[in-house]
DNA sequence: CTAGCTGCAAAACATTTGCATTTCG
DNA sequence: CGAAATGCAAATGTTTTGCAGCTAG
């Protein structure tokens, strides 16, 4: 850990935010996620680290993360949002039987998407791509 | 007019939905649509044309018209849904200056989804791509 | 010390639902 | 007539916010 950790919280310090127990918390919740936590997930996680954390802290941090571009918040078809730490881009594909999530990349897909929008004169600030798939049979 | 909305109409009544006045007035709302209108936008529009119809219904409606396949319903970075007839299939790219959703189709891209969730071992059910761009200066 | 955080509970929003009544077929 | 649809108001689930007290820097 460590070096991680600290360039997170150097980043956010950085931005000007002040480092809390809480928020400590929250981004080592992060930093340990291999999947996309809703916030619900990152409260409770966060909760069985430090119970002295609320909801309301969870989501106004996730809100400031989100904005210094440390997480990602993700809405795919559900009645809720989902966060990642921000690393390298990539797209999902979201399994519909089990809900799981799956990371890909696709240095054609990226080019294409860059070409259609500089083709209807637009400079490309963000984009997302989901497939919505069901596991192949045989 | 009459074609589209006949065909519409019968798509509706062969799902074995009964046509009420408010299920018609909806229908030729959406088929009036331009844009990618909220359900409020729907609810107003709709309302204009016959006062005697509510939110609730409004709601019902969409979501049966969704599970039909008769509208696609949409889920921008916004906090409220949109919705559009289903017609040809399209992507979408929202220009972050004025909210604007602009409609593309791009076959090379289509084909590139096809193929990453075949090689991910997966059947491609539904997908979802939209592009968030501000328009080029100069 | 004090701007910024926090917890709590209440509010805000979009959306859904229970129920009594009306309407299509 | 009977199943399905409607309006209304209340309930829901997620996310936001006002406020008084706490804490990092």
């Amino acid at each position: 850990m460590g070096r991680i950790m600290d360039n997170l919280e150097s980043r956010c310090i950085r931005s000007g935010l002040k480092m809390t127990d809480q928020r400590r918390t929250i981004l080592k919740v992060l930093e340990g996620a291999e999947d996309h936590p809703s916030v619900e997930m990152v409260y409770e996680r966060a909760r069985s680290q430090n119970p002295s954390i609320s909801m309301a802290t969870v989501y106004r941090t996730l809100n400031l993360l989100d904005e210094l571009g440390v997480v990602i918040r993700h809405d795919f078809k559900e009645n809720f949002s989902r966060y990642e730490l921000n690393a390298e881009h990539h797209d999902h594909l979201i399994d519909l039987e089990t809900g799981d999530v799956i990371e890909f990349q696709d240095g054609e897909l990226e080019a294409i998407k860059e070409r259609i929008a500089r083709e209807m004169g637009y400079d490309l600030v963000d984009h997302r791509l989901e497939l919505y798939g069901k596991r192949k049979r045989s």
